[in-house]
DNA sequence: TAAATAGTGTCTCTCAGACAGTATGGG
DNA sequence: CCCATACTGTCTGAGAGACACTATTTA
């Protein structure tokens, strides 16, 4: 750095500029009760306080080294949940999404297990898991309802080449679990075999060896080989629309 | 609104936080010389004063109706081009990528034919059209050659299962420059046959009739028939992994 | 008519969909 | 042994890759 340089730097004042307003917001997903829910939050302040919103808050430039951190804390805050997956989805900036002045969140979703919630689950704040379609029916804090849109339309997209619905189940899980979820997510009925194969020549997934007790024919447990990333893309596409939304 | 949130709001004063410093950055890029190219600016003031740089600024919440509008505006300024194809790829915040502070950027890409370029091209500024992988070569400031990287690999992703590139051409052109235009993206050269049977079965070009002079036989010129949304997708993906990035 | 590029016919191979069949548990 | 659910065998059709072939222009 040179001198002229860190001369510079002294004299800016970054709080001079009337910035926007910057947030994280996220949408929590899990599956319960063979449904696709969001976790949604009662807001005890205002503005919009009463209304249910998607957990968020403001990122906090003392604390958090980047956004992905803000999301990190918000969803540790909200669920206990400490490795998720956390995909961004998009920032929305505007004059006209919050009453209190231009402002920008960015959103992300997050995919945990529903079985791993902590007890620090039930908070101080009001909080429920909602189902998806019920909770686009509700009239959300903000412009909520079009971020959650647009987090579940990423979701649904995601399960038709990718295997990211599989971080919604547990760490053992069986194949008809697994086709279960990407059904509920595509909201359309998808063939056993041709499930299978692709699932199993995407080499994601080891049996365990050990089955899953039931009154019927018992299953196959697995387990994932490696871990899924954000841009992880099986061969083949399921060639159905996502429904949903 | 009710009396009690609007003595809220009117007691709420925004510049009271610290929030973090907020831009846009934009990869604008085009074809020229058959290779992708993107616009540089030589920065003229501190930090990293002359390094070359993604065109960008921050959001002006005066001007700015959202975060589109100031890239849109920042497009406009460095090209002269009104009407690109816009898609945000990410944003980043962070605490140490900027010396002035805690600052956020919402990344977007342009995509613009070069022969659209207006006149305005040539600016105060100190602007080129630096073919990516030289770019990415050399000392971009803050981290824009991350940045870059991120929109480059979005858009080589997406040609393997979108028809987005078409955006890069002008409004006639033949298959085979088309051909051409997904091959620089892919890295890889593609089967002649099958490209055009997938870009015809998509049913997004009609013929105009018309053909490019040429000292060989002319080829046939089409048109798009409809504009190229952001999640457009084809039917079936080229099995190329993009070699770009 | 040669050269060069535009564009086509057609075989093959892969893989998703369909669906009937087999396997394995509990009552 | 019956039922329900887990899982497999195998046919078929659609579509991508390969590549040789034809078409159309100028010099």
């Amino acid at each position: 750095m040179t001198d002229e340089e860190r001369k510079f730097l002294d004299a800016y004042d970054a709080s001079a500029f009337a910035g926007p307003l910057a947030t994280v917001d996220m949408a929590i997903f899990c599956i319960r009760e063979d449904a696709l829910h969001v976790l949604l939050i009662k807001r005890g302040n205002h503005p919009d306080k009463g209304r249910w919103a998607l957990p968020g808050g403001f990122v906090d430039t003392s604390r958090d080294a980047d956004t992905h951190a803000t999301a990190l804390r918000k969803l540790s805050e909200k669920t206990g949940v400490k490795t998720p997956y956390l995909e961004q989805v998009v920032t929305v900036g505007g004059a006209d999404r919050d009453p209190r002045g231009w402002a920008l969140t960015v959103l992300y979703f997050a995919l945990i297990d529903h079985a791993a919630l902590s007890p620090a689950n039930e908070n101080v704040e009001e909080a429920e898991w909602v189902e998806v379609h019920e909770a686009l029916e509700r009239e959300l804090a903000f412009d909520h309802r079009e971020l959650l849109t647009r987090a579940a339309r990423r979701l649904a997209y995601k399960a038709r080449y990718s295997a990211l619905p599989l971080r919604l189940l547990p760490a053992e899980f069986t194949l008809v679990e697994t086709q279960r979820v990407f059904e509920i997510l595509l909201g359309a009925r998808l063939e056993k075999k041709s499930f299978r194969r692709r699932i199993l020549a995407a080499d994601i997934v080891e049996e365990t060896g050990q089955t899953r007790p039931s009154a019927r024919r018992p299953a196959q447990l697995y387990r994932l080989t490696r871990e899924i990333e954000e841009d992880f893309a099986f061969p083949g596409l399921i060639h159905t629309k996502p429904a949903l939304l």
